[in-house]
DNA sequence: TATCAAATTGAAAACGGATTTCAATTTCAG
DNA sequence: CTGAAATTGAAATCCGTTTTCAATTTGATA
């Protein structure tokens, strides 16, 4: 991953050598800047236009601050569905034919054309499930 | 449907009037305090409390204020998934089989435990989908 | 290497929606 | 009635996002 930037700098390189290195979790916006150690408003604009790219996503999460996360392979990630864990926000791709059929059955049954890349299912991962009370 | 607060006044009449009226939208604070004429401040107080009853839907856009809508069946709705319409957010509900057996896939294939109603599923209502570019 | 226009940086300010404060008002039990 | 408790809403506050702008950095060109 390379930045789309017409120069490259030095903090743009800590943005994303820290994204990488944090590619399985969420990170506000401070948390990046203060982690890549850079300034905030440097932070913000390249997390924007790498989302506006799709390298990242940005979740607007309900409270509090919104979050990035590294994509690794955006172009897959522009065409199917995400789970996030409710527990520890852990995102899981869902590149699943059970999905695309219940598109079908959305479309045929009730009309509605379900946008895959759009949705993100909510619950909980594999490793909060047997952690549990963890 | 009633105020749960101790007190009942006009202004929670006026609220939960306009509330109804209006079920099939999705509303912003503004629209309901000017629309039902009362405090912003108290519109968004009972809208909280009814929130976290169930009574209404609480929507935090990504862009934009949040919205609120009236929940006809709080009860049923505490269970299925919803879908938004992307192009006029109508929100659909979604009590349906199909769902249920893709959590089941979920959790046997991929480990994921599905929070059903939490869950809001994306893309275009049939009439917008009919409407197309309208 | 020197020069300079364009791009980038980041502290600070501006912005905007959510939430709280608090004095005045309203409700209702007794 | 009376008064304690609840409610109201304008205004203030909070807090994350976005913009501004002067200073700095980059890299193409000579």
């Amino acid at each position: 991953m390379t930045s789309r930037g017409a120069y490259s700098t030095k903090q743009r390189s800590l943005l994303i050598d820290y994204l990488e290195a944090h590619a399985g979790q969420r990170l506000t916006l401070d948390e990046l800047a203060v982690g890549a150690g850079v300034g905030r408003t440097t932070a913000y604009r390249l997390m924007e236009m790498l989302a506006s790219q799709g390298a990242v996503h940005k979740y607007q999460a309900a409270e509090g601050s919104c979050c990035y996360q590294f994509v690794a392979d955006p172009k897959a990630c522009a065409q199917h569905a995400h789970m996030v864990c409710t527990a520890c926000s852990e995102l899981v791709h869902l590149d699943c034919g059970e999905v695309r059929q219940l598109a079908r059955h959305l479309l045929a049954e009730h009309g509605f054309a379900l946008d895959e890349k759009r949705t993100v299912l909510y619950g909980l991962c594999a490793d909060c499930l047997k952690g549990d009370g963890a």
